[in-house]
DNA sequence: ACGCTCGCATCAGGTGGGAAACGG
DNA sequence: CCGTTTCCCACCTGATGCGAGCGT
């Protein structure tokens, strides 16, 4: 509602910042210098924040009342190269967990050290440390106490099985929602302060992109003039930091769309161009009560990416890891999984309750572990175990596989770290999908994520998909629906036990247990930088080259790494359950809630 | 009698696949 | 001719409405 009108008005300023954005859309996410372009930005900087892809800065914490602070880095911590590219303004690069921990530390204490780490970044993940060592660099936000945001990917294990295999979001002319979706938790904005939340959704990279050959090439220039609107206003907005950190805050809605004269819905329209890669980014932006921004003095608008929600908008998809990604994970994909039982794991078609130890996809399906996990972190790691291996392997393999050969990509995923994040830019390799830049990130970023998530549940926001319980990871995930599953219908996960663990009592603790998950997971992502919102598309398009052929993947392989986002999700969740004490909403079991809680009391 | 809860049926909407249509 | 886009299909989920059953 109010984000719909306040798009084009409202967000004036973010529409300037989208200008400045456009001259210079075009770098490469080759480029290796182009991970310099990501600047951060300083609060009221300007938009040019950008991180660089490939060096992410950790940042140090800075000791503020807030837990949270430390890890907003404004900073940088990684900006994909691409997204650096077309920052509107603000580029917060997400800060990454280190790969996973190990099993036997899987525990809530475990976090602990991840917390302490977290201070110090670089020594908690030694991968990130280099380039996520940037993080230390971040200033805090100036803008005031209640300006320093932090942004948790709720669905990031999902995000990264689809990252992995390089994203596909289907575009049609009445609009396809996004799949997975954004969906975020928020932390550190001013309780009474209003803010408008929204999702801009800019050019990722200079190149139209084609399927051939089974991965993903460049083929020729991306259309820059594209029309149309980039922005996603949450249907919530404006409304108040409380609100905003009471729950999840998912975009479920938002639908992709290739129509650029569609007039109707276009509040809930991101009109986008086939064959591009395009880089979600989520603003927050400070407004007065009535939804209008605040131009006096010195605008507060935070903006947010997490490289992992890059994706490649098409109008079929090209790659089937991708198709059958959907499938597993999608609930409303459910009538297509039996066939996808059948192609993938020919004789067990009948299995009725597929373990996690099954073919690959079973994983993804089966949440076995997760329900697993959730009782306690440790339980989540130990059963993980296997799972953290995907995980990184994901970030590992990601691009590589995914984009070059899919089917290989278990065997590598053995592999989690990716030093492309040292090396400046990552873009080394790939101009293709830039995904190395990331993955390192990815890798330590994991755990976190999987933690906040569990934190985050409420799911009021997902209309769709949201469980009851399990809301939480319906958000992305895919865990919900692996649940679901026909296969699996007497799953247990319905009897998932709450989350007995008490929260934190006090504010503090809850801060610790945030940080740590920050730190140790890196899930936060953060980056923001003040900036004035800015929003709008910028990129236009014009029409790219041509040819393109579009090959299907095999099938092969459908990932492997399933189950590990649903772990972290569950982890996510227990931990979350472990601050209880704090969860105003008792919504059964869900962690999330509590973490929220804590928000929402003043 | 009234109010609440539960279960079932219905409807709207979302999903990927496949074939046809379109365009260069 | 080839690649991309569009349309239709069957299937599924989620929300809603309605009625029955139960308790006060």
């Amino acid at each position: 509602m109010l984000g719909g009108e306040g798009e084009s008005s409202t967000f004036s300023t973010m529409k300037e910042a989208a200008d400045d954005r456009r001259k210079s859309p075009a770098v490469d996410v080759e480029d290796p210098a182009a991970g310099s372009r990501y600047t951060e930005h300083g609060m009221g900087t300007d938009r040019s924040y950008y991180v660089p892809p490939t060096v992410s800065k950790q940042t140090q914490e800075i000791p503020s009342p807030c837990s949270f602070i430390p890890y907003s880095p404004s900073g940088t911590v990684y900006s994909p190269s691409s997204a650096g590219r077309y920052p509107s303004s603000l580029h917060l690069g997400s800060v990454l967990p280190p790969t996973g921990f190990p099993p036997s530390t899987a525990g809530r204490s475990h976090f602990s050290p991840a917390y302490q780490l977290g201070q110090s970044p670089g020594c908690i993940y030694p991968p990130y440390t280099s380039s996520g060592s940037a993080l230390s660099n971040i200033t805090l936000p100036s803008a005031g106490p209640g300006m320093r945001a932090q942004v948790y990917l709720c669905n990031r294990p999902l995000w990264l099985k689809f990252h992995r295999h390089q994203t596909e979001m289907i575009i049609t002319k009445q609009g396809r929602r996004m799949f997975p979706f954004l969906s975020f938790n928020m932390a550190g904005l001013n309780l009474t302060a209003h803010y408008n939340v929204f999702v801009e959704v800019v050019l990722a990279d200079p190149n139209h992109w084609r399927f051939q050959g089974g991965k993903w090439v460049t083929c020729g220039k991306a259309d820059n003039s594209s029309q149309g609107n980039k922005v996603y206003i949450h249907p919530e907005s404006p409304n108040t930091g409380a609100h905003w950190m009471r729950q999840e805050i998912s975009f479920s809605k938002l639908k992709l769309t290739n129509n650029k004269g569609t007039s109707h819905n276009t509040s809930q329209m991101v009109v986008l161009q086939s064959l591009h890669k395009y880089q979600p980014r989520l603003h927050i932006v400070e407004v007065t009560e009535d939804g209008v921004e605040d131009i006096s003095g010195d605008v507060k608008s935070q903006s947010f990416t997490f490289p992992e929600n890059q994706f490649i908008a098409v109008t079929a998809y090209q790659n089937t890891d991708i198709t059958q990604l959907k499938i597993d994970h999608n609930p409303f994909a459910k009538g297509f999984r039996d066939n996808y039982d059948s192609m993938y794991t020919a004789p067990e078609n009948d299995r009725l309750t597929p373990s996690p130890t099954d073919s690959p996809r079973a994983h993804q399906i089966v949440p076995g572990a997760r329900y697993a996990m959730q009782p306690l972190f440790q339980d989540q790691f130990v059963n993980n175990l296997p799972q953290n291996r995907f995980y990184n392997s994901e970030r590992a393999v990601p691009q590589t596989n995914s984009l070059l050969s899919p089917q290989t990509e278990d065997a590598a995923s053995q592999r989690w770290f990716v030093t492309s994040m040292q090396g400046g830019n990552g873009t080394s390799t790939s101009n293709k999908l830039d995904l190395t830049p990331y993955e390192g990130e990815y890798s330590s970023s994991l755990l976190p994520y999987g933690i906040k998530s569990l934190s985050m549940q409420t799911s009021h926001a997902l209309s769709y998909y949201p469980d009851s319980p399990f809301t939480t990871m319906s958000a992305g995930w895919g865990s919900r629906a692996a649940y679901q599953r026909k296969v699996s219908p007497s799953l247990p996960w319905s009897t998932r036990p709450s989350p007995t663990t008490g929260f934190p009592e006090d504010l503090n603790k809850v801060k610790a247990q945030i940080e740590e998950d920050v730190n140790g997971s890196g899930s936060l992502i953060s980056s923001w930088t003040e900036t004035q919102p800015s929003a709008l598309s910028l990129d236009k398009a014009d029409s790219y080259s041509t040819t393109c052929k579009r090959r299907r993947l095999s099938l092969n392989g459908p990932s492997t790494e399933d189950s590990p986002s649903d772990i972290k999700c569950e982890d996510m969740t227990s931990a979350a359950t472990n601050s209880s004490s704090y969860i105003k909403e008792a919504p059964s079991s869900k962690g999330m809630a509590a973490y929220y809680s804590f928000y929402t009391n003043p």
